[in-house]
DNA sequence: CGTTAGTTTGATGGTCCTCAAGCACTGTGG
DNA sequence: CCACAGTGCTTGAGGACCATCAAACTAACG
């Protein structure tokens, strides 16, 4: 690992310890950089996209509109996180992303992405065990709006992007940075805005959590984790167990 | 095609043109039978499973327990629909298997998946192209949760469900035979077996849809649409674009 | 210094949950 | 043949949770 790895080699690592050969691949893949400025959108729903992109610096959601104007946002990306990889490799865009802040992402065609599969095989799997680890989570987010009420959907919500920035060495037990506004935080967990502030409120005033001036700081790690019945174990796993 | 093709060829036909060795293919896949009793789970959470299952007759649903005893059903199998395919290629088994009914599956052990995917992959493309259009259901599923209210996630459940089936011959635009219980209704979209009963009771009384004895009849396919806000593109993609 | 985006708080009401009870149907064993 | 339990469906009453409407406040920004 260099001084300064990228955040995608950062995330594989964790699980998987990459070769000289995997590592210099991974960086040519992240050469061509490119910037967006936060609130337009990089894909748009129904476009099909040739290029994927790897997130560099910054935070992405991924959404769906619905046609009396709501929203539902799908998932975040931190960076590390792949933007588009199964709309490319399948040929079906879903979803929109809109940058939450400027970002910068590295551009990665298909052509490029396929060429690296196919000479390191062992980095296909791991990128797309990581990807198939992102759908577990929207999985969990499905059972998270499904099941759990306001408070238990919040506090899962923040735990769980903890452990995700955790990964990419940008989050702790303590807390961690981050931009989202309560009408993100509204969209994604399918409640109104002003009941949001609300939750916040009553987390804060438990104790838990306190999610103010783009910081989340957690006060009572584990009565949070009791809270939201968290079971960090789906995204613990090992790894994708390469052969 | 044979007279009496298997529910994942006439499925997959219908975005793809096979050639007789990729019939061969399929076919040799689900040679071996095995059958399950409704009620009783086929894979248990956080099990590892070494095969994956081609759903040949049968419903199966999908589902997340959560600590407090509520579940999450996540997703429906029906005929030709793959069970534990992503667990099987990424070793991430995440879900319960639950069959709804008797069912009959065709075993598949991940070494003969593999091969059938090496010989022929425009098949392998095909299959997992299959695959990514269930997560798509998986997410617009989390929207519908999200953001639609009974009736409306109702309908659309119906509606999407009715869609899935006739890609396999099971369903029209007039209706089609649904084992389901009220129950599983109501662990499906969130909501509580009563307030299912009601809501149905509701879409039957605004002779929309008719839920009643395993058997879901439209009434006003159109004006179903029109509540539910129901978008078929997102099924309605015209193929893996092979090449 | 007005505008805009985001946050905060109050009041009111609707959607949906919970508790409770009754009904229909099926299969089982006495 | 009938009592009984089990499963699933249906309906009512009361209340919790969360949405909506409305308004004030702060901070950033040109």
């Amino acid at each position: 690992m260099t001084v300064e790895a990228s955040p995608l080699i950062r995330k594989l690592s964790a699980f998987v310890r990459l070769s000289e050969v995997e590592l210099a691949v991974l960086e040519r893949l992240q050469q061509r950089r490119s910037s967006f400025i936060a609130g337009r959108d990089i894909v748009h729903q129904g476009q099909s996209a040739q290029t994927a992109y790897i997130l560099c610096t910054g935070w992405v959601c991924s959404y769906k509109l619905q046609p009396d104007g709501t929203r539902q946002i799908v998932d975040f990306q931190v960076p590390g996180d792949f933007l588009g990889l199964r709309s490319v490799l399948l040929r079906t865009s879903d979803h929109s992303f809109e940058p939450i802040v400027d970002i910068e992402a590295a551009e990665v065609p298909t052509s490029d992405l396929l060429d690296a599969f196919e000479q390191t095989p062992r980095l296909a799997t791991a990128i797309l065990w990581a990807a198939s680890r992102d759908e577990a989570m929207v999985v969990e987010h499905l059972v998270g709006i499904g099941q759990r009420d306001a408070d238990a959907r919040m506090a899962h919500f923040l735990l769980e992007l903890g452990s995700r920035l955790a990964l990419v060495g940008m989050g702790t037990k303590e807390g961690y940075d981050c931009p989202l506004t309560q009408y993100h935080l509204a969209d994604t967990l399918g409640l109104s805005a002003v009941h949001v502030n609300r939750v916040l409120r009553q987390l804060r005033e438990s104790e838990l959590v306190t999610f103010r001036d783009g910081r989340v700081t957690f006060h009572d790690y584990g009565g949070l984790v009791e809270l939201a019945e968290f079971d960090p174990e789906y995204l613990d796993h090992t790894g994708p167990l390469l052969a």
